[in-house]
DNA sequence: GAAATAATATAGCCAATGCTATTTTTCAAT
DNA sequence: ATTGAAAAATAGCATTGGCTATATTATTTC
């Protein structure tokens, strides 16, 4: 390769298309730039839902890191417009906020539920859906969310035959 | 929360349980900081396969990083006893080396094949397969591989069925 | 209203991953 | 042997995401 090229003739490669390949790892280095922000805006959204306030406390406590660590993504976050922070009274969502939270879990629960449908146990559908998530296109989501539905609905046949 | 803690009578949550949602998420950080070393190391043993060599300019070009950037990230993969250099002659791997390699290629087939064989576009099969692969616990790809396994088996006696 | 406590902010550190620009080294060709 | 080109190394910088230790600032409680 490089400066020994091949000269003329191509030679039968084996690996896949080099840009083909450049996109993937292009891509997938995007979503990582994400991950977080998806994180920490989908567990604000829960801890909101479920007790009304999302502090930096809680956030630190629930993701298994430090304060100042979470302190420090939320200005991210206030810079990004995903999020407001009323002082001493926790964080609430903004709109887009609120929309990216409901994206996110959308797609957490698709991914979830898709591994547990395929027999994967709970515990381990809950962890690695947590890193996949950010990594299922819509395309993929797509097809998770069919394969769902068909699951769903043959057991809904198998058990109608059953009952009649 | 936190300050505002209930008082006594436990309160209906809607959360999942905080230390199963720490775990998860220390999890996905650890695997993230595997991630590069895996797709590095994978990437180097296809190059080699190909053509014999692999030099920090191809495999930056496959990548789309700039070189310095290889030539760093090689420095690592050095220190952690997954490679070789040889001055000017490219990358080698180690035994270990090898082995993780093999590991990540089955790990990244079985994603990527997967992804396919529920309906998921080659291409995009092929972009999702390269960041998720990297959170795929060996159950899951239990789960992935006994499902492309009951396919084809499905495919066969299809096709035995249309054959008769 | 003062003191204690809880929450947040800030400072300062580190490692990882990227970049550009430049230099050094090796290889190949003349 | 010299030279030109390719490969690799190095310097210097930025961003992200972690940490600990230590201030500040609100809120409760007495
Ligand atoms: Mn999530
Ligand atoms: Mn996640
Ligand atoms: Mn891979
Ligand atoms: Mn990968």
């Amino acid at each position: 390769m490089s400066q020994h090229e091949n000269v003329g003739h191509d030679v039968e490669t084996g690996l896949i298309d080099a840009d083909a390949q450049v996109e993937s790892f292009r891509q997938t280095r995007n979503n990582r730039r994400t991950e977080l922000v998806e994180d920490y805006v989908e567990l604000i959204a829960d801890l909101l839902e479920d007790g009304g306030e999302a502090r930096q406390v809680d956030i630190a406590q629930r993701l298994g890191v430090a304060q100042p660590t979470v302190a420090k993504m939320l200005k991210r976050l206030i810079s990004e417009g995903y999020i407001q922070q009323r002082r001493y009274r926790g964080i609430f969502l903004t709109d887009p906020g609120r929309q990216l939270a409901e994206l996110c879990r959308e797609r957490h629960q698709i991914v979830e539920s898709f591994l547990c449908s395929i027999g994967v146990s709970p515990e381990t559908a809950r962890i690695d859906a947590e890193g996949m998530e950010h990594h299922a296109s819509p395309e993929t989501l797509e097809a998770f969310k069919r394969f769902l539905a068909s699951t769903t609905s043959s057991r809904i046949v198998a058990q109608a035959r059953s009952v009649s």
